[in-house]
DNA sequence: TTGAAAGCGCTAACAT
DNA sequence: ATGTTAGCGCTTTCAA
């Protein structure tokens, strides 16, 4: 619908210049094939003239799309804002566009979204969250990402291994130890494990470290109570009122995500259960309110802001043939939730 | 740089479905001049196929971008991050995708997104984000965004009147005296404003509201102390240093966004205070987590999800003579950061 | 090194 | 109601 914008095409350039379409394309893209000379002086009329590339045309001539797809579970969800943020501003340093869309944590959904983008020639998609544990999920993702990068299209993924695709990779594992690890020294030892649902990776890694914390302390996951409610804060309230109901003699509660803990500490709020004196809860990610909470949340700092600027930065990178992978190390944040067991 | 991914064009669906190329577009766009008959056959072998459009040829060929553009300050602020969940989720439903920019609360930086995003042409832009109470910071954004829409661009803006488009209005003024009254109705006389940078439209807004309030009960915002620092979490911290400082016969703290009222709980938590016997605060938006805080917040609740939803339908409708106004409405949120003045 | 010309896949006049 | 055709602005062979 909208006109001609600035309405300045290529060939004004091209005639200012006193060169041809072809040489102006080529000098503005840095391709070679035009003197140094001739070169210069069409960038120097294009930027005297503010010239602009059109991208549909751009593309559609078989140029690269400048615009980056970014699949996330939801935007408002600090999480994944965080890591928008990263995308975006390093986006933004590198003159491209981002395009968002929420995959609502339904892999079909997040199919949908994937092919949209692809249909849409985005030059770049980054999924971000956790994948499924079960791979046949995942398969159908796989193949069509799969035929995208074959097709020279970029992908890089955010906590998840079984893309096929450059990745970057939470230590969720490692952060899950340090949780366990940090309780068990408290003296806790009826621990109840509030994770999202069990087909994530995420909740499977995270928990695989708590169980291994458990086990260099002689204790075991199977003795804990455990419920899977949904990945958000709603079912961290859900569980919790479970394990109260169920497991009254529990001290400490460790969520798998911030949003979960979010919902614990309310249910212990209106209980007025006393955080940390009769409960200690953790909870995962470090979100930026983390620390304003009441009380203030013990957690594990992920670099959410980093990992987005990270998986750009992979798929930035020409096509390696073994996908690559990064981690994101991990960090104890001690505050206020957690204190020593009360018995 | 991908090819042609599914590599299905309108041709083939044409020939398949026996008709020319010109039908074809006609029928799926929905266009009139094709018998309903004709019509339904070519959608039908569309979906069979799996057909999408190549939306560079599309919008190349004339038609409308289906890409909607949207600057906000940051995403990872969860003020905008909700905005922007509603416009994602609206253009989720209507097949339209989104892509997303930073203003960093920089006007320049603005203008030079939204001319991005014109260069890139998009067919709607939506800019959330307070204005800027001069307007000659704003004439050019204004100007350009002028040039856009004569063009055909829709635009809607939230939070800003005075960009000559289609725009959401926050109840600001109405919130700020809420905010006052409340307090006031609780005993406090000695209020002091943590206010953003005094050029933001948001602050001047609030602010009235808030000088309203006290008109009404014989006082004046004149005799409080107010501190203009950034609109953020950080602002709040030092706003709130300055008021025990310089104004510790303070009983209640009224932060103008919610993000500044976190500060300022910090600030008072590291102080020792007690919110709300000693010190009431409010904020102002009732971002997700308010109602998680310590202590959870009194504010002013925006709908910012139906906010972003909103300013996508006004963008999606025609464009009027007359740039349409609609208000969001503010509900008080009394939660347990307010308290009775103590003296 | 440079230019001319053929598309990229679609929409929108213009014919029929 | 349907088909034909001329572009949209760019990249990219292919010639010169």
């Amino acid at each position: 619908m909208p006109k001609p914008g600035p309405g300045l095409r290529l060939i004004d350039v091209a005639q200012r210049a006193g060169v041809s379409l072809a040489t102006a394309s080529r000098a503005l893209a840095g391709r070679e094939g035009v003197s140094e000379e001739v070169a210069n002086r069409v960038r120097q009329v294009s930027a005297e003239l503010g010239y602009v590339a059109n991208p549909y045309a751009r593309t559609l001539a078989g140029g690269s799309s400048s615009t980056v797809g970014l699949i996330v579970h939801q935007v408002d969800d600090p999480y994944f804002s965080e890591i928008a943020g990263g995308v975006i501003q390093l986006a933004g340093e590198q003159g491209l566009l981002v395009q968002i869309c929420h995959s609502g944590r339904d892999p079909e959904h997040e199919l949908r979204q994937i092919r949209n983008l692809i249909a849409q020639r985005v030059g770049i998609i980054i999924v971000a969250g956790s994948g499924y544990g079960d791979p046949r999920v995942e398969a159908e993702a796989r193949t069509v990402l799969a035929g995208y990068q074959r097709g020279g299209g970029r992908v890089a993924v955010i906590g998840r291994h079984a893309l096929g695709a450059d990745a970057v990779l939470p230590d969720n594992e490692a952060g899950g130890r340090a949780l366990g690890t940090h309780l068990l020294e408290l003296g806790h030892r009826r621990i109840a494990l509030v994770a999202g649902t069990p087909e994530l990776n995420t909740v499977i890694d995270r928990m695989a470290g708590v169980a291994a914390a458990l086990r260099s302390a002689g204790l075991s996951l199977d003795d804990m109570p455990i419920v899977h409610t949904d990945f958000v804060r709603e079912g961290g309230r859900t569980a919790t009122e479970r394990i109260l109901r169920d497991h009254p003699d529990t001290t400490a509660i460790i969520a798998l995500n911030d949003a979960m803990a979010m919902g614990v500490l309310a249910v212990l709020r209106e209980r007025e259960i006393p955080v940390p004196d009769r409960m200690s809860v953790v909870g995962f990610d470090d979100v930026s309110v983390a620390g304003d909470l009441s009380p203030s949340l013990t957690t594990i700092r992920l670099p959410m802001t980093d990992m987005g600027r990270m998986a750009l930065e992979l798929a930035l990178k020409p096509q390696s043939t073994r996908p690559r992978r990064r981690s994101t190390g991990q960090q104890l944040i001690v505050r206020n939730s957690t204190g020593p067991a009360p018995f």
